[in-house]
DNA sequence: ACGCCGTATGTGAACGGTCACATCGGGCTG
DNA sequence: CAGCCCGATGTGACCGTTCACATACGGCGT
């Protein structure tokens, strides 16, 4: 680890012109592929680099030009499928545009650790910030310290300029429509945690449709994602059972709520009715297969890195935040028997 | 994007020294808090950075130290459970020894995009490298290219030096003794992809089991980790129907497995024992509840830091390797019925 | 009072690239 | 054939930091 002081460095630039009998500037040139080099001598200098498996030293052109090529990712909760595949998604897209890509992760939504994620990155001197931890908190904590990188806030509400989300209003409302279309009087509705952008949202979704059909809708309980909460939820619920219906904010949360309906004996969809939200994977496996709203999470993915080179200035010309999600109907769902 | 010329730079170490009334030097020593400075001039060197907002530029640091103090991990399918709660934890035990960490995903398994990884690791100058990427493949394409920087892989066979994994054979053959011990005789397994590493330990500590149990097996079943890939392997399987009992080797595919006897009218485990692998989350809370092995994917991440810092030379003591997984027995399997 | 030592600070050179500019031929134009 | 321009290459400076070494200064032993 205390790296031996005699080890020889890397070759440089000026290896490579010595070997190949031009001048530093030559090989420089090679490396950016400027117009006006003779093929033979181009040719000459690659031959050279790869001989000496010379690679350039990327912390001597940053210091330089001051550019890293480099966009950043702060994630909250990686793990979980949405981000996980948005971060696929742009870490694609960078590439395709000639960036690199360094995400890190979220250790917890304090002030500290935010601070500590955004320092790393800003150390590597990013050009650009994609937020993918969608908390309230978080989100607040970046627009206050009017960092000098332009960013892109994933998963959000859309009222600032860095908004870039899935329509989680309109998804929330096509299931909850859903619910009601089929007969259901008595929904329950539970929510993400309330610091999570996109509950609040889904939730808001949710008593939005509530009312406009006159319904009325019971407070949403606060949940935190897990199917283990869902499940306990679940129990609470259903000792009193006064409803036909639960929406959920996230399919694993709706496995929990579908694992204790079944042990408490009771029928899904015939008893009681479940939509979940985000279509993972697994969702179309469970017992039953699971009505949930799709999300495009690639799409987002790319659409953040498009408006982040794009400079988020006039863009092209549509909606540049709206996406909207797709209501998948399988099995957990059927028509109110009351 | 075209970064605006006349943009001034950051404060440098120069700003904060003339502003401090101090030469360069000291304002370094400050930076790397040296002893034989005087309190006073370090206090008045820490002030003007906080008015200047002064960050040090690591590219400059970098150039000059030829140390990065970062870490760079491979990781392919990094949505999937087991190497997001590893990547995890890795950064954690990294953040606590002062490193920073990288992640990069795999795009593919080729060598192509390995490749492409490795060298935007490589232009960051990581110290070490942590490779999450199970393919035998990759694997082998990273014992060929002797790269200079100490690497450790996760989720190999244990053959290596650079090897640091959970006990995939021993948890394999857990789960298999398992059912063995319920009275099961016809027992298939749902493998993963054949270039997996933990796919095939897991495989081969199915058939050793199997073998010492005098219990024949037939050959394995080469899915893709989906539970789509379970579920129509199900339905396959089940046109014969000439088993009691499956050991799938991760726990989605356990799930699509499940669905799939659960469409033929089957009972689990009345007629059908299932066992999966991993103990994601959600196992818990499928239908039934999973029995399954479950892995300690945060102690691996933390043992690979360890091993990395460490130099991986003559290390502490006992089996650098063996994290021996435990099965966890739910309601998902259950005595024969033949 | 001299030299010496240790503490606190300053100076010059490097790290490995890029940029702006200078140089050097050769072909074209007039 | 002079003059010019352009294509191909070389030279010096600089980016922001650390390293090795030099310097200034006060106290102390003799």
């Amino acid at each position: 680890m205390p790296s031996d002081p005699t080890r020889n460095r890397a070759p440089s630039i000026r290896d490579v012109a010595r070997l190949a009998g031009v001048s530093y500037q030559t090989v420089s040139r090679v490396l950016n592929d400027s117009p006006n080099l003779r093929e033979e001598t181009k040719l000459r200098v690659q031959q050279v680099m790869d001989d000496l498996q010379y690679r350039p030293n990327r912390a001597a052109r940053m210091l330089v030009t001051s550019r890293s090529r480099t966009i950043g990712i702060i994630s909250a909760s990686s793990f979980q499928y949405g981000p996980a595949s948005s971060i696929t998604a742009i870490e694609q897209a960078a590439r395709a545009e000639g960036y690199f890509v360094n995400t890190v992760n979220l250790d917890g939504s304090d002030r500290e650790s935010i601070e500590r994620a955004l320092n790393h990155l800003l150390d590597q001197a990013i050009e650009g910030l994609v937020v993918i931890a969608p908390q309230v908190r978080v989100f607040d904590t970046f627009t206050q310290m009017n960092l000098s990188v332009p960013f892109v806030t994933l998963q959000s509400t859309g009222t600032s300029d860095h908004a870039l989300s899935v329509d989680q209003i309109a998804g929330a409302r096509l299931a909850t429509r859903h619910l009601i279309e089929l007969g259901h009087r008595n929904i329950y509705h539970l929510a993400g945690p309330q610091d999570w952008i996109e509950a609040e949202a889904r939730m808001h979704g949710f008593l939005t449709e509530m009312s406009e059909h006159d319904v009325a809708a019971t407070a949403p309980i606060l949940g935190d994602w897990t199917a283990e909460f869902g499940y306990f939820a679940g129990r609470e619920l259903l000792r009193v059972r006064d409803f036909t219906a639960i929406f959920s904010s996230n399919d694993q949360m709706a496995l929990g709520l579908m694992h204790a309906i079944r042990d408490a004996g009771l029928d899904i969809p015939g008893d009681i009715s479940i939509v979940g939200f985000d279509d993972i994977p697994e969702a179309r496996h469970f017992w039953p297969p699971l009505t949930t709203v799709r999300q495009d999470f690639g799409e987002l993915g790319r659409r953040a890195i498009e408006l982040l080179l794009n400079g988020g200035g006039p863009l092209g010309g549509e909606s540049p935040s709206g996406i909207i999600p797709e209501l998948i109907v399988r099995e957990s769902t059927g028509p109110s028997r009351f």
